[in-house]
DNA sequence: GCAAGGTC
């Protein structure tokens, strides 16, 4: 039996850390094993994973996809290898001699089995030491001490589920993964991928993007009157009349029917108020955040999912905000909301609203519809940060979850609606009811809305009048309109369909549109499907269904709660699985052609710009050895057309097409640079006919040879200051893309050049010397704040700039793929890695 | 170089 320090391992270092200070009283020393933190104090010890630290895949032999038949993955062995070598060694060197060891992983299914994990490694080094398992839902005194003092056992049902779930999705997403792959001849950075989340994901998209096709568009008549009693003010009415099954309706389809109408309304001054209702409605303040209602809240301010999530995880290792990764939409019991509240009592943002929701009698929060037991819903902590430590953006963030957690325990609304419906009389004409109705609210009592100001509070108002009234109609309006069709989904609605549909779960459904994006198979934002993304859906429904149905996940949903239940055994329930993938091979393998080809000509329809001048067939975005992209002739070697791009970003070829020359317009993807390029064809021919303004004396070659310095345009459309003599000499200087640039007569008196001005946007700005004006530009990049990360060096940072990153920031929120695409020598793993030492 | 799930 050893003797050594008591384990305890945790999920994160955070909760490692949380856990420390409770359990020894905040008498805790901070040490490094690895270069892994670890929490120390008396005889105990405390780590922190990183979620898992082992990963399965299949073993080396299979890596080669060429040489490997997809199919021969079903029955191919699966290995379980560390992920974290750091943390894994240091579980191993801890454990060792540890006298006990205490497993405290997020209490919830995913947490079991990284707690199996850790079981795992304890053992291979440790055969006897002693592992129990605590459960708590969150990291506070009361339930961490509870925990510690009543341990249990680890759950292996639980985490056999969870293991069932890993080895039926990689296998199913690497198989077809490869498939597809292969059959379309995508290999490298251009595979093309499914899987049990993404699949339905994709699909869900395309579904919405046929419906959108498909809509056929109906005419229909709205009728509008403003009515007026003197001295009450005047209100708009709209017409309505009795459909076939009784309800209200305000479209008339008919056009002779709403012209009929129309004709009456417009000839008559006066109508008769025929029934006046009032009502008050009772508006309850919203339940408490789960990841999903944040990020629709944060998506309503205009965040991104990821960048709202980001933020949040910032917010959340800083102490400000609890766990952003939860389900829970109930706050635990020993969450006192009186002393949250007291936390912000000598706030200057939220000081006032605290105080007004102290004076309550009696505080009960709100609470949703679900109930979990790993983390609680998202809340401030009471802990706050200083003044000028946030971003912008980060305080608005924390702001929101502030006055979330106070709407949760504000009063309710009150909202009062007034429904006036009016009358005309029509005993003299062919229309036998003509009735206009006005709803109007009014907000009574603001409740929440007081600490909360993020639901829309608009009220409509509708003058007091009675019954019998007379009103007098000052105008009348007949608007024809058409029905629209249904509208994309935004990131946040995809976020909250995939939670109702059960696929993908609160930590990961952001990403998985991020890896969508990546993929090629959505571009623009709501997302829309590429011609890739239909194929890939096509080829899917009709060989194999499985992979973009929800049902998927259903089904392995109710398998997982029968292992965990002990009802089935994981052997059964992966092999059933297997064999379900057997038959969606059995179909596809004599399919791989035509479905290869499919997919072929979509990737193609994608990169599609229009005829060539030249000989009609297909021009296309093509890419360069370089890694920059231009637009070439898919008659390449016989024709040679080409037209330039500009070089910054990633094109993306838009629905709009120039008239002239039937070419689809460019848009270049470059984070927070992202422009409109248009036409190629039209920025090449205006750069052409554009004539270089000579502006001064080359500084290389003027003495010798007369180079003259000139304002040049490109043909893909950028601008610079180069030498006459070009390409003889090479001499440039960087000018904006955007903006007209203006010649002042003032003249900078070191280098005999004039300064200009460029106008863009509202405010021209001076740009001064072009000479002066570069060398401030590089003496800027020496400082540059990006060469403070290491890995990147003067000239990386230079290259980043062009891409549009150029504070670390934005580096921190750039896309590694994209911005690898727009880096020319950068790969997707290089910008990980900078983000990573970024932090 | 495949998935999805943790976490950073």
């Amino acid at each position: 039996m050893s003797r050594g320090p008591a384990l305890i391992i945790t999920e994160k270092d955070n909760a490692a850390r949380r856990i420390a200070e409770i359990l020894s009283g905040d008498t805790a020393d901070s040490t490094r094993e690895n270069g892994v933190n670890v929490y120390k104090w008396g005889g105990k010890r405390c780590i922190g994973l990183s979620g898992h630290v082992v990963g399965v895949d299949f073993p080396a032999e299979y890596n080669d996809w060429r040489d490997v038949e997809p199919v021969e993955l079903i029955d191919a062995p699966i290995e379980k290898q560390p992920t974290q070598q750091n943390i894994v060694s240091a579980i191993r060197t801890l454990s060792r001699h540890a006298s006990q060891v205490t497993i405290a992983t997020d209490y919830d299914r995913e947490g079991e089995l990284i707690g199996k994990e850790a079981y795992e490694l304890v053992r291979e080094v440790n055969e006897d030491v002693e592992i129990d398992r605590v459960r708590f839902s969150s990291i506070t005194d009361r339930e961490v001490q509870e925990a510690f003092d009543n341990p249990d056992e680890l759950d292996f049902d639980l985490a056999a589920a969870g293991e069932a779930r890993q080895v039926i999705d990689l296998i199913w997403g690497a198989a077809l993964t490869r498939f597809l792959s292969l059959s379309a001849r995508q290999l490298g950075d251009d595979f093309i991928s499914v899987g049990r989340v993404q699949g339905p994901t994709l699909k869900l998209i395309v579904d919405r993007e046929r419906e959108i096709d498909a809509f056929d568009p109906e005419d229909y008549w709205e009728l509008f009157a403003d009515l007026e009693k003197a001295d009450k003010g005047g209100f708009e009415a709209q017409y309505f009349y009795r459909d076939e099954d009784g309800n209200e309706a305000e479209r008339v389809w008919d056009g002779d029917r709403a012209e009929a109408v129309y004709e009456v309304l417009a000839a008559t001054d006066a109508a008769t108020v025929d029934s006046v209702r009032r009502r008050t409605r009772t508006d309850k303040p919203p339940a408490p955040f789960n990841t999903t209602q944040f990020i629709r809240a944060a998506g309503s301010l205009n965040y991104s999912a990821q960048r709202a999530m980001s933020m949040a995880e910032d917010l959340y290792t800083a102490g400000y905000i609890t766990y952003p990764r939860t389900d829970n939409t109930v706050y635990p019991e020993d969450l006192d909301p009186r002393e949250l509240l007291e936390a912000y009592l000598d706030d200057r943002t939220f000081g006032e609203d605290a105080e007004s929701l102290l004076e309550a009698d009696e505080i009960e929060p709100t609470a949703g519809d679900k109930e979990t037991t790993d983390h609680p819903p998202i809340h401030p902590t009471g802990e706050r940060p200083d003044r000028g430590e946030l971003s912008e953006d980060e305080r608005e963030i924390y702001e929101l979850v502030v006055r979330r957690f106070f709407a949760t325990v504000a009063d309710d609304a009150t909202w009062e609606h007034l429904k006036v419906v009016s009358e005309i009389a029509t005993e003299t004409t062919d229309v036998d009811d003509l009735r206009l109705k006005a709803n109007g609210k009014r907000l009574v009592e603001a409740g929440y809305h007081e600490v909360y100001p993020y639901f829309n509070q608009q009220e409509t108002h509708v003058p007091d009048v009675e019954e019998g009234e007379s009103l007098a109609i000052t105008e009348t309006r007949i608007e024809d309109k058409q029905t629209q069709p249904p509208r994309r989904y935004g990131q946040s609605r995809l976020i909250e369909t995939m939670e109702k549909m059960g696929i993908g779960t609160k930590s990961t459904r952001h990403h998985t549109i991020e890896k969508l994006y990546d993929r090629g198979y959505i571009e623009s934002d709501p997302p829309r499907p590429t011609m890739l993304a239909r194929a890939v859906v096509e080829a899917a429904e009709e060989y194999a269904d499985q992979i973009v149905s929800e049902d998927m996940t259903a089904q392995l949903e109710a398998d997982m709660q029968a292992i965990a239940a002990g009802d089935k055994g994981y052997d059964e329930v992966t092999t059933e699985s297997k064999e379900m993938l057997e038959l969606v091979f059995d179909e596809l393998t004599d399919s791989r052609e035509a479905v290869g080809d499919h997919i072929q000509k979509s990737l193609k329809a994608d990169k599609t710009l229009g005829p060539c001048p030249e000989c009609g067939d297909d021009l296309l975005v093509r890419k360069s050895r370089h890694g920059s992209y231009f637009v070439g002739c898919n008659g390449y070697p016989d024709c040679t057309y080409t037209l330039p791009l500009p070089s910054t970003g990633k094109p993306l070829i838009l629905e709009d097409e120039c008239e002239d020359h039937e070419l689809h317009e460019v848009k270049m993807l470059a984070g927070r640079k992202t422009f409109t390029h248009g036409c190629p064809q039209c920025k090449a021919d205006e750069a052409d006919e554009e004539e270089d303004l000579v502006i001064g004396v080359c500084p290389d070659c003027g003495g010798e040879h007369d180079g003259e310095l000139a304002i040049k345009r490109l043909r893909n459309g950028s601008r610079l200051v180069g030498c006459t003599r070009y390409p003889d000499c090479d001499y440039s200087l960087p000018l904006p893309r955007r903006g007209e640039i203006e010649v002042t007569d003032a003249r900078c008196e070191e280098h005999d050049l004039p300064e200009l001005i460029v106008h863009s946007g509202d405010e021209p700005w001076e740009l001064g010397c072009p000479i002066c004006n570069y060398r401030e530009f590089q003496a800027e990049q020496n400082g540059s704040e990006l060469e403070t990360i290491s890995g990147i060096g003067e000239k990386t940072a230079a290259k980043l700039k062009t891409a549009g990153v150029d504070d670390v920031s934005a580096l921190k929120d750039a896309d590694p793929d994209s911005l690898a695409d727009a880096v020319e020598g950068v790969g997707a793993d290089t910008v990980r890695n900078w983000q990573a030492n970024a932090d």
